[in-house]
DNA sequence: ATGGTTGACGTTCAA
């Protein structure tokens, strides 16, 4: 079984590259971040006659995440329990959505950005992650064998070799301590990176900015994380980041992050 | 090339 996640920045924009994607890597299972779209905009026809089923959840133009699968879609939820709200009036945005796909409960995740040290949305980001944590460990409570999926687009880059300049990122968002420390809260909660044991080489990068060439400079971040439980963590055979997919036109910013499982 | 990216409900916002 083959799962990856992917930031794509607007599935409707990049549906032929999500075509692509799956398979390419001959994919079972594929989760999606800022999909960009509401439910009804959701290019679903061509997933479909790809062979996949479709579980999505967008609200807006913002956010946005989804679950493609050909091992089946069950159990289907949207958001988590005591996901945080933002803004006035509150609203529980598109940034958590699991179901089941082949005996694995999976979630793909969208965390805040933050955008700017000390505001509103950066503690936003920490509040989400820490109550992410609390609902994500009382699963390895009730079940310590679950077979759980932790995958998306974090925005925390863990440690300063997953950035192309720490000094570039002082006073910035993604490398604070206490973006750092709510990251590592999950980790430690049992959930293990299952892709870094196979892209252990710093420097390795799933997102470069649009701006200033930042990808032909290899100027990057690693934001884009695949977390599991360990019933899945003992799993795993292989982990890729392909980044190839974020060369040529039309690319989405984010490179998908893949992770193989044995049977 | 006084530029420098992309996508969306866009002449602005978010990333």
């Amino acid at each position: 079984m083959r799962i990856a996640t992917w930031n794509v920045n607007s599935v409707r924009s990049r549906i032929d590259r999500v075509l692509g994607v799956l398979e390419r890597h001959d994919l079972d299972v594929l989760l999606l971040q800022e999909t960009k779209c509401r439910d009804d905009q959701f290019p679903t026809m061509p997933l479909s006659a790809a062979g996949y089923e479709v579980a999505m959840h967008g609200l807006n133009q913002w956010n946005g995440v989804a679950v493609i699968s050909r091992v089946g879609i069950e159990d289907v939820r949207v958001g988590f329990e005591n996901m945080p709200t933002y803004g006035e009036p509150p609203v529980a945005e598109a940034r958590a959505l699991g179901a089941t796909c082949g005996g694995i409960r999976v979630w793909s995740l969208y965390i805040p950005n933050g955008r700017e040290i000390g505001h509103e949305h950066f503690h936003y980001k920490l509040d989400w992650l820490a109550n992410l944590r609390a609902t994500a460990a009382g699963w390895l409570s009730a079940d310590a064998d679950a077979q759980v999926l932790l995958a998306g687009d974090w925005n925390v880059a863990p440690t300063d070799e997953d950035v192309w300049d720490p000094a570039f990122f002082e006073g910035k968002t993604h490398v604070t301590d206490e973006e750092r420390a709510a990251f590592r809260a999950v980790v430690d909660a049992g959930y293990a990176d299952l892709v870094r044991p196979f892209t252990a080489e710093p420097r390795t990068f799933t997102y470069w900015d649009y701006t200033q060439l930042r990808f032909p400079k290899k100027q990057g971040m690693r934001i884009d994380f695949a977390l599991g439980s360990p019933a899945l963590a003992a799993r795993v055979t292989d982990a890729e980041i392909d980044r190839e997919e974020r060369k040529g036109k039309g690319a989405s910013d984010h490179a998908p992050v893949l992770v193989t499982l044995s049977d």
